[in-house]
DNA sequence: ACGCACTCCGTAAACGTTTACGACTGTAGG
DNA sequence: CCTACAGTCGTAAACGTTTACGGAGTGCGT
């Protein structure tokens, strides 16, 4: 079957009303419809998604740009995948598809994102890894290209995200670690670059002030959040001539290479040093001691970006209530062991 | 910006010059084209892909097939973004583009596949999760839609795929476990639905009899290669009356659930029973006592994947030799603790 | 002066759709 | 009988490219 004008020319039908009957357009008779359809699904005829793509201007595809370098990979844990499977589970409802768009590490993302909207290749975008001033949330709001973020950024002053609770997060890490007794609680975090990065320890520092406790720039370690980034952070932790009696950790996974450390140095995580970790990342779920650390549902944290996503496309919009630009993401907490103990005073 | 013909307008120029000056025709004067390059650059025009993939005929997209259930993601580990990551390292040096095409569980995969691609909309494929009889091979092979199988299958004599070694991982396993003076050693497996499940205890079949040890069907378990899937394993194993002292696992996914079932009955692994892992799932690295397994590296599988696939391609045929149908994949065995013991004579 | 080859460029026809527009019925209302 | 209108359908023009074809100009050898 090539195209639907031999499906017309097999139905002795002009090709316009096959495509109207296709499209279920009104001003078609029912029973010649139903031939149409009937001798579509016979033939197999599926409509050209270049044609249509051309013709209307939208490709149904979304765009969703990713990091892909190694560490990246080794670092993404099934984050990645699990936010990609909630948001297929709203595209597929709209037969809207997925395009992966990995930004050359050696190419600016700006530039890599605008080339990638200039060949009309996708109809909206999701971006993540967001940096504190984002040139691609200009780009694409100047663009009217409807987008979502995944995480804040001080740019543009109001579009689309969804970003973890890191306020809540910290503040109830805070709390948790004061009520069992420590003063001396250090944090990890990226660069300050990384809008996380600066967040994060803000909202901390609001926390410690809340508790009356001071804020000491020493105890914040900034290093990569992966396993390796936890090893050097437990490194420097032991360093520090004050020592801290507790950690927070922005990425769980770093608690496997902490962990590490510290029974290289004799100190118990859960009796020496209270550790608490962020964001789930499953191969750290079977760590001696059990880590204490909020959690979150990747899956639904898809489902919200598509849907928000869609609530911003006119095309999809009815279907979506636009529950406002943006949306901070909750995350529960999971009790374990690495800070169960309770710090009696020295 | 709108179009090549706003280009060709603005530069007094037709549109036929400036198409051949933008794809590096021959046929066109060197100041012409700089001319243009300029012009575009400036503009900052980029080629429409919806017309020019109608006009032809390929869309410069390659379609990645996947199962995206709650479970699968569940079970998924890096897996997926690993091989991810390669593909693209390839793909994006000649300018493809990666699309996700999750089936609908409800939905037959083979229809689904046909479906996506009378659509036009891939010019390759990349299919997984292979089934002893696949009818997607049968499909795409008479479509002569280039396409590659990560995984084997018994349908249509010949088409191209790479699967994991695994009939070198079962002998080399057996073979390991035999000279620390093992006799009975179990194994698991999914389903024989799935060409794994049947390959994989194949093999293992074959290894025990080059060591003259009986095939005894009850020590095969039939098991979701998951986490879950190790419980119920190890539970059981735990009921057989001539209990094994060895375990070879599919996944190293489920020593994680092995291990916790062990425990609760007082079974340690790496003394009263001895275990193998297979294929690289980075949360069960962190096991005590550390796990013995094989790995690999799904980055380099990626790129293997991509490569063959573009061999296969008209259009990229010159890039790469066509090594042949298909590759299977080796495994690097890593020695850990949990099969570390001697046997002796009860 | 002529033919020929070569370089460069313009013209126009595809590619497969969707859709605005108008044409043609038949029916109802005046 | 004329008009209005609803229900169907055919016609043709877009959408933005690429590319086969041919033409104009130039240089060169005969």
């Amino acid at each position: 079957m090539k195209g639907i004008r031999q499906l017309a020319e097999h139905l002795a039908i002009s090709i316009g009303t096959v495509s109207r009957a296709l499209n279920g357009r009104p001003d078609v008779n029912e029973e010649t419809r139903r031939r149409v359809l009937a001798a579509a699904e016979a033939l197999g005829y599926v409509a050209n998604q270049s044609g249509r793509s051309l013709r209307q201007g939208e490709t149904k595809v979304i765009g969703l740009m990713i990091e892909s370098s190694a560490e990246a990979v080794e670092n993404a844990d099934n984050f990645f995948l699990g936010v990609t499977s909630g948001l297929q589970h709203v595209f597929t409802r709209h037969k809207l598809d997925l395009l992966m768009l990995p930004c050359p590490s050696d190419e600016d993302p700006c530039e890599y994102l605008k080339r990638m909207v200039a060949r009309r290749v996708v109809d909206a975008m999701i971006i993540s890894n967001m940096q504190r001033v984002d040139r691609r949330v200009d780009f694409l709001s100047r663009a009217r290209i409807p987008f979502i973020a995944v995480g804040r950024s001080l740019s543009a002053g109001n579009f689309p995200w969804i970003d973890l609770d890191f306020e809540g997060v910290a503040e109830r890490a805070v709390e948790r670690l004061v009520a069992r007794g420590h003063r001396r609680i250090a944090i990890t975090a990226p660069s300050s670059e990384v809008n996380l990065g600066y967040v994060f320890v803000e909202s901390y520092r609001r926390a410690l002030e809340q508790h009356g406790l001071p804020f000491d720039p020493s105890l914040v370690i900034r290093v990569k959040s992966s396993e390796q980034g936890g090893y050097q952070a437990a490194h420097e932790l032991l360093l520090l001539e004050d020592r801290p009696t507790a950690v927070i950790l922005i990425y769980e996974l770093m608690a496997i290479g902490l962990y590490r450390r510290l029974m290289e140095s004799g100190v118990l995580p859960g009796r020496d040093l209270a550790v608490i970790g962020f964001r789930d990342a499953p191969r750290a779920r079977f760590l001696q001691p059990s880590l204490s650390c909020f959690r979150m549902s990747l899956y639904d944290l898809g489902v919200a970006l598509g849907e928000m996503l869609l609530a911003r496309m006119p095309a999809y919009r009815d279907f979506y209530s636009d529950a406002g630009g943006n949306m901070i993401w909750p995350l529960e907490l999971v009790a374990g062991e690495s800070d169960a103990f309770q710090l009696t005073e020295a």
